[in-house]
DNA sequence: AAATTCAAGTTGTATATACAACTTTTTAAA
DNA sequence: TTTAAAAAGTTGTATATACAACTTGAATTT
């Protein structure tokens, strides 16, 4: 075999991700909200008022999938949707304080993965990037 | 903000693993079979007869994911799996020929990862396995 | 040996993801 | 301007994943 199957990408890198989702998901425990709608949350914080595709886009997500997390986060009136046929995203002012309120918890689950990582490890991950794209 | 948004080690690493089982998944089209599985197929290949548990202690697979997994492969006549209550699992000879099949192309799917990760990148993997767990 | 505890497996529930099919609206082409 | 093509959004279907609750058989304790 010219592979084994322990040096398989995907499954290693599958495996790395549930890892640091873990980190992340234990002190979000409280917060009845996902790593993914956290993230969908701090991208509208930092965007503003966006086109729901331009979440998609900076998150690499597919539209489906966020499509999907849009009309949650939209049930729990965290964010506001335009009723035009290409809708614009925002965030509600319960939007806000939750991102307020959730940014030091996820500074916490950051601070326990950098010290992991250490600058090496964050070194890394940028090399993946750079090299898949 | 002690750390931007861009810097989501979570994130990062669950959009790399949907690069890489992207590239999986392009070869794999033709098998009706997922990446996950067939890295199942592959762990049964190289450790043949084996506890349920055993598949995802070494995938590092929650038991819920291994036992609707299983109940999948079984259908599909690639595996068979013993009647006790703590069942062991095995290839049977139609998964023994698709796992001959699959490598292949599996391998030509890891050809072009690891054209696009080099040794720098490969490198950078087992960094984030020894630093993460 | 009976009772308790533990470990593995299963199932329910919710979200994440991919992909295909479809709808709607815009843009481009004729 | 009418038509064709493209782009964005939605929905259906299937798998992946986590976690909790439950089941069952095994191991340990008393």
């Amino acid at each position: 075999m010219k592979y084994q199957l322990k040096h398989c990408v995907g499954s290693r890198l599958r495996r790395l991700s549930r890892i640091a989702d873990g980190h992340i998901r234990q002190i979000l425990g409280d917060f009845k909200i996902t790593e993914n709608q956290m993230t969908i949350l701090f991208t509208l914080h930092e965007l503003g008022k966006v086109e729901q595709g331009k979440v998609g886009e900076v998150l690499c997500l597919e539209r489906s999938t966020v499509s999907r997390n849009i009309k949650l986060l939209e049930k729990r009136n965290w964010i506001f949707r335009t009723t035009s046929y290409r809708p614009q995203i925002e965030l509600t002012e319960q939007g806000i304080d939750l991102v307020k309120v959730l940014i030091p918890e996820w500074e916490k689950a950051m601070d326990v993965l950098v010290e992991h990582l250490r600058e090496d490890g964050l070194q890394s991950i940028k090399n993946l990037e750079a090299r898949l794209g």
